[in-house]
RNA sequence: GCCCCGGUGGCGGAAUCGGUAGACGCAACGGACUUAAAAUCCGUUGACCGUGAGGUCGUGCCGGUUCGAGUCCGGCCCGGGGCACCA
């Protein structure tokens, strides 16, 4: 064994092993318990980031563990090959999509390999591989046969000037990213997925998922957004009649039926029919629905812009009093959620009652305040007036409680057809169509004859033109003469193939079912999948708490349904993985953008008005920078630190310490250089100290019995860290604590300076137990230092031991003593001494006589082997 | 704006079920070794009072429950994630 410590030698050494060994590749066995470990595949950006290498380091310590724990484990790794990021590098390089795409994946895959992850990488799959995505294709069909996939139009970002669709990310304060020009809103068809129909299900299966964090649930239970109501039909006016020519009613739902008598306006959006055709005869109207077209199509800024309103001199009647009711034209009323129409109830909504103040719409009391809170609605609003109560000014509905009301109101609304109680979700279905070139092609034709025609699946896939380049002006798929045209399936005249593509969302909703069964070409699923699903830990960045997660576990539940998996949900456990931040220093010049500094050329000054942080430039000079604080790592900010230069400079393992001790897996991690060279100096040290010891000559066999006590007490720490571990690592997923039990473990292994026969076997001990412990964190060195420890087996393949219970335990026990809840002082006391002898035991302590003096204790609580408190 | 999460020494964090606040690591300071530096090793390090023994205060802010609150409850402040075409 070297007396240095070289980690390039020694990764090189283990790698080498293993996969010599083929130790990673995971075969399915009935008879073994499986482990399937899963974490998030990667978008192949170009290079690894922080990010990546945590993620993968901690299903990497999950997967080594569970195989160390006797499970069958599979730990695939792919890539979430398709993108906007790849057209827009095209763009910037004149690179095809394709091209870069591989290139990068080449790249990236040898750093992951560098890292020594337990992967199958017979398993390997990239979204954009015709293999993989000719089943995104046959899916789809058997969705569209199954009405899941249905057309309807969709609202789009549209730049005017590139005459193409923007992504929300390439909208930049309402104008498109390259052109400047002000975005619009567009109408276009686009394929849906009926997410929908599975709401109640995806809630209500929420449940069943104990191994999901909690908080993760709400998120989705949140966006799912179960509201039970009522739908109430306003009918239209004689104005309105007229307008539109035909009879009919205007539509709400609504979760305060209570407060219908309450209605003083109508909202509706501005791409309404109602709204429409108003506008067609009012040009300031039609003026004010254009404006409302324009801008967002998010919904974070329509909840922060501006609540607008126009009326429309229009009317519909009050489905009891028959009252007329104006209708207003509002900005934040949408067209794609519910009816695209609201009632407005001044009195009882925030909302409505900010609208009605501003336009001068009267207010009408309908509730009265079951706490007293309020007599009368006047402003400003407080926010009882939103709360239930008890119904007034409503004719014969007055005087019911909230139920009540609603259940009266809906049932007398159902009788006059006019309405019904109703179930609404905010979750609204999925579009999938993209108007996009580096994506999944969906497999439709369109015959002038035949109408819309699917690809027969014997013509699957629908292969994407790999050497097509965009330049930033729509669809480069729509401009291929090659891929475009194509012969009616159908009737086999010419015709024009579908050109646009799937969100990438679809790709990664079914991925993890793939790995099981990568190799097969005739079908998209097989036994296989069976046996590795569900994923039993899911592990990925929080950031994907709804869209991904939710996608994926209704995809799951389609393909069940079609008989394609035997599972409704796709990941037993998950594991959401904080994010890797890192300092912000920017500079302003006096003319254009932002210069950002990365961190690791800014050096920190103390001052005398407080700290100064200067930046060194690439020439040398000097300048005075901003700090901004902590923000994820990105290219925009240039506050990445690349894996590569780290793994370089140090080794994977401790790349992959650093990682797992500086906070818990949840939580957000800051970068720290000094974090880094801690822990390097760690394993140095452990290096040196097993170095040391195995130098001295093999150690005597262990004998329990003739330990001393100094020595029983080690061998004592050494199983507490090991149950410790295990529980941490096992149960807890907190590997920061487990590194930290394993570190006071060696530093009383160095002081114990035992040389002893028998402290040598108790030193012995403790370091395998040291080395067992660590390696699924840092597997190079501990796979080395097994060897050197005297074993010929191979650590990968050792069992994780248990601990031993005679060495756990102990016969007395160190009890705090409170007096008054304040810590006055220590008893130790027999681990089985019982009430009596600890109260005596407590109150004989020389500090709390002093602080309870003569006093008789008015009680004293007693923790077991933990803390006395005595009150007086 | 809405939904979710977080806030503890100079810093990252620990305290697992309401029971010793600050484990472990970093940084800093002092010392040993060295011609010197690096590396390594040893020691100190929440604040305040005290020579000391010891005491008081202290987990973003305000209030509450409890023998006992970083942990539970109510109200705020600040930071982060998501908001449906970034992945």
């Amino acid at each position: 064994m070297d007396e240095r410590y070289e980690p390039a030698a020694i990764e090189r050494a283990a790698q080498g092993f293993w996969n010599q060994h083929r130790s990673f590749e995971a075969a399915e066995d009935p008879k073994r318990d499986k482990f399937y470990c899963l974490s998030m595949f990667p978008y192949p950006s170009g290079r690894l980031h922080m990010g990546h290498v945590r993620n993968y380091t901690i299903g990497d310590v999950l997967s080594r563990f569970a195989r160390m724990q006797g499970r069958n484990v599979l730990q695939p790794m792919g890539w979430d090959a398709f993108g906007l990021p790849a057209e827009n590098a095209a763009m910037q390089n004149g690179v095809a999509p394709a091209k870069w795409t591989r290139d990068n994946i080449a790249y990236m895959k040898k750093q992951l390999q560098a890292l020594g992850f337990a992967i199958d990488w017979r398993r390997e799959i990239a979204t954009c591989d015709p293999a993989y995505y000719r089943w995104n294709q046959w899916l789809f069909l058997r969705m569209r046969e199954a009405g899941i996939a249905y057309k309807k139009t969709g609202v789009v970002n549209w730049d005017p000037v590139d005459q193409t669709v923007l992504a929300n990310e390439q909208v930049i304060e309402g104008r498109g990213w390259r052109t400047g020009a002000l975005v619009e809103k567009r109408e276009i068809p686009m394929y849906y997925l009926n997410i929908t129909k599975y709401a109640d299900e995806l809630l209500g299966d929420l449940d069943g998922l104990g191994g999901w964090p909690e908080r993760v649930k709400v998120m989705q239970a949140n966006w799912i957004g179960r509201s039970e109501g009522a739908e109430v039909g306003f009918p239209y006016g004689d104005d309105v009649r007229a307008l539109l020519g035909a009879d009919g009613a205007l539509k709400v739902f609504t979760t305060r039926a209570d407060t219908l008598f309450g209605v003083t306006f109508m909202a509706i959006a501005a791409e309404h029919p109602v709204a429409l055709a108003a506008g067609a005869r009012d040009p300031q109207l039609q003026a004010f629905i254009d404006e409302c077209r324009r801008g967002s199509t998010m919904e974070a800024d329509v909840a922060t812009m501006e609540k607008k309103g126009r009326r429309t001199g229009l009317h519909v009647r009050h489905p009891f009093t028959g009252e007329p009711v104006e209708v207003w034209v509002a900005n934040y009323v949408l067209m794609g959620y519910g009816e695209g129409a609201v009632m407005g109830v001044p009195a009882h909504d925030e909302r409505d009652f900010a609208f009605a103040t501003q336009n001068g719409i009267p207010i009408r009391m309908v509730v009265r305040s079951a706490s007293g809170a309020y007599d009368e609605v006047v402003a400003p609003w407080i926010e009882a007036y939103g709360e239930h109560g008890v119904t007034v000014n409503s004719g014969e509905f007055s005087g019911l409680g909230y139920r009540e009301a609603v259940d009266a109101i809906a049932k007398a609304l159902e009788a006059r057809g006019l309405g019904r109680k109703r179930i609404q979700f905010r979750l609204r279905d999925w579009g999938i169509s993209r108007q996009r070139y580096w994506g999944c092609p969906i497999p439709l034709v369109h015959c002038e004859a035949c109408g819309e025609v699917p690809v027969p699946d014997s013509q699957l896939p629908v292969v994407l033109p790999e050497d097509l380049v965009p330049d930033g002006s729509g669809n480069p798929l729509a401009k291929s003469a090659a891929f475009r045209d194509c012969a009616c399936p159908a009737c086999g005249k010419p015709a024009r193939r579908e050109t646009d593509t799937m969100d990438t969302f679809v790709d990664s909703s079914w991925y993890f079912l793939r790995y099981a069964c990568a190799d097969n070409g005739g079908a998209m699923v097989d036994e296989r999948v069976k046996y590795w699903l569900p994923v039993d830990q899911y592990i990925g960045g929080i950031e994907h708490a709804i869209l991904h997660l939710l996608y994926s576990r209704f995809w799951t539940k389609v393909m069940r349904d079609l008989k394609l998996v035997g599972v409704g949900e796709p990941f037993a456990n998950l594991l959401t993985q904080g994010m890797v931040l890192n300092h912000i220093y920017w500079q302003q010049p006096a003319e254009g953008r932002r210069l950002y500094f990365n961190p690791n050329d800014v050096d920190v000054e103390e001052g005398d008005g407080g700290k100064r942080y200067v930046a060194t430039r690439d020439d040398g000079t000097r300048l005075e920078v901003v700090y901004d604080g902590l923000g994820t790592m990105s290219k925009s900010k240039n506050n990445g630190v690349d894996p590569q230069g780290l793994v370089e400079k140090y080794g994977a393992d401790t790349a992959r310490l650093f990682m797992m001790f500086t906070a818990p897996p949840e939580q957000s991690l800051e970068w720290s250089d000094e974090g880094v060279q801690g822990s390097f100096r760690f394993i140095r040290r452990l290096w040196k100290a097993v170095h040391d010891h195995v130098a001295a000559g093999p150690a005597p066999r262990l004998d329990v019995a003739a330990l001393t006590p100094p020595q029983r007490a080690l061998r004592r720490a050494v199983h507490q860290t090991l149950a410790k571990v295990t529980d941490d690592i096992g149960r807890r997923r907190t590997f920061n604590t487990a590194i930290a039990a394993v570190m006071e473990l060696l530093n009383a292994i160095g002081r114990s300076e035992d040389g002893s026969p028998q402290g040598r076997a108790v030193a012995h001990e403790a370091f395998e137990v040291v080395t067992v412990a660590l390696s699924p964190i840092v597997p190079h060195v501990c796979h080395v230092l097994w060897q050197a420890l005297g074993h010929s087996t191979a650590l990968v393949d050792e069992r994780w031991p248990s601990p031993d219970p005679a060495a756990l335990a102990q016969d007395s026990v160190t009890m705090v003593v409170q007096v008054n809840g304040k810590l006055r002082g220590q008893v130790s006391v027999p681990v089985d001494a019982g009430e009596e002898a600890i109260r005596a035991a407590a109150l004989a302590e020389e500090s709390v006589q002093r602080f309870v003096g003569g006093a008789t204790p008015r009680k004293i609580v007693i923790v077991p082997r933990k803390l006395v408190n005595v009150v007086v």
